[in-house]
Parts: structure tokens; sequence; C-alpha cells
DNA sequence: GTTCGTGCAAACGGTTTGCAACAAT
DNA sequence: ATTGTTGCAAACCGTTTGCACGAAC
């Protein structure tokens, strides 16, 4: 119980409502939302929720680190609640992200490129759902 | 000579003087510039170029397979004239993107994930410039 | 009472669209 | 004559910002 509360407790936020039902909403869904499909979900739950705390909502909680942003899609920014390092795939049709386990793809190199130092690396693949 | 010409012909677009001096300046830039940047870039040279043409133009180039959409950046989309599979860095102070050429990377899995037909994939790096 | 968060509306930046003029076929 | 292309401006969409009100410390 709380459990979202709890969670913002720990990353130094303090506990709004509207963030309770922001946090409640995006750190438990897979679904990768843009931060206008945050917003029209969890309105239903708490209509006076404006767009811009959403926007401000989203916004700290990837600086306090609870969410990571994913430049995954064109001129959209989608959040991801799983910030340990793992994969995206991308459905071609529907435009749904997909989260790939870190260890379903074996990769040797990425970490060291010339003249780089690399923080993070991830595979992005694009298909289409087999039938 | 007339290099970007014949290339518009190739990929049965028509020639016209805004399209040829565009061809010229995105299909040779290996700076995954926006389309901003393009029109920028390009009306130094054709000033009369307006945005509404280079949006047309290299949404039309994308189209006809001259150039790749990359979802890299937040919020913005980047073209890419380098078609053939490779991989990208960003570099995480300045933004901007670099091309890994595809063998310097060694990924198994990535082509077989349950349930879908992956079309294409890459690794996105991001780091920082060693100094 | 000061700080912080919210809601609203306006502003913003990147992109698309409608339309009239124009060039090409 | 028809079709396709351009430039301009307006519209559009996702996102950010300014500001006044209200809640919390």
């Amino acid at each position: 119980m709380h459990k979202a509360m709890d969670t913002l407790r720990e990353y130094g936020i303090q506990a709004t409502p509207q963030r309770v039902a922001v946090a409640e909403f995006v750190l438990q869904t897979d679904t990768h939302p843009t931060a206008d499909e945050v917003w029209a979900t969890v309105r239903r739950r708490c209509p006076t929720l404006s767009r811009a705390t959403v926007y401000n909502t989203l916004n700290l909680f990837a600086e306090k680190g609870l969410l990571k942003l994913q430049p995954l899609k064109d001129g959209v920014i989608v959040f991801d609640p799983h910030v340990e390092p793992h994969h995206h795939l991308i459905d071609d049709e529907t435009g749904k992200v997909f989260d790939v386990p870190w260890n379903a793809v074996k990769i040797a190199g990425a970490a060291t490129v010339e003249g780089f130092e690399v923080r993070e690396y991830q595979v992005v693949m694009r298909g289409r759902r087999r039938r």
C-alpha cells in the first residue's frame, strides 16, 4: 500500500496528490507513454490534473532518476519506468514500444568506441509482430 | 558533375533547383542535420528556398529511400543520408550524432526476438568525447 | 510568511497544411 | 490543360513558461 508515495519520498520528491497519481500510473506501465498519454490516462482518476503539471512532474521524475526519456519515436518523447539497461523493439505498424531483456542480445564492442567514453548503449530493433 | 541531379532522377524524383540544392547538401553531409539545419545551410546558396519546401523535400527523399529518419534525439527528427545499416553514437555534451560502422560491433540475438520479425536493428550508444 | 506546487492560458519551436502563383509536361 | 512544385502564411501539435492562487512547512 502507498507504494508510489513511498517511492517518491525515497527519491526526495514531495508527495502531492497529483504526483502520486502520475507515479501510480507511469511507474507500473510498460507502454512507454508520451506525456500526453499519461495526462489522458491519469486525468480520468484525477480530473483537475493539468497538462502543465504532468509535464513538470514527468520531467521531475526523470531528473530524479525514476524515469528515463527514450528517444525512440520521431519527434516525441516517451517515458520508461524501466531504468535498468535493456533494449527496445518498436512495432512498425502500431508504433508500440516493447522492452527486450538485456541478456536477450549479446553485444561485443559497443562499450569501446575509439575516442569516446560510452556511458550507455542499447539495441533498437524495428519490425512487425508475427501472426 | 551533376551528381545530385543524377541521383534524383535515379530515384524517380523530378529535379528542381531547390531539390538539387537540398540534395547537394544533405546527401554528402555526415552531420545528421534536422530539417531546420538543412534549411539554414542551403538557404545561403539558394535564398528563395522556403522552410516548407525543405520539409516537403526531405520527406520526399525519405519516402524514396535517399534518406533515413533517425529518432535519436528528443523531440527532433534528424536525417541520415547513410542508408546502409550502421550504428550511432551520440555525444552527451554536444548532442552531435556520429556514425559507427556496422562491423565495429558484434551482435547476436537481435534479429530473432520471439514473436517478431525484426526488419532492422542498430546499436545506439551515448557517451562523451575523450579528451 | 516564505517556499513550493498547481492550474490556466499564453508562448514557443518544430512540422504540416491550404492556397494562390507558377513551371513543366 | 493538366499536373506537379514553390513560397507564404496560417494552422497544428507537443512542450515549456509566466503568473496568480493555494497548500505546506
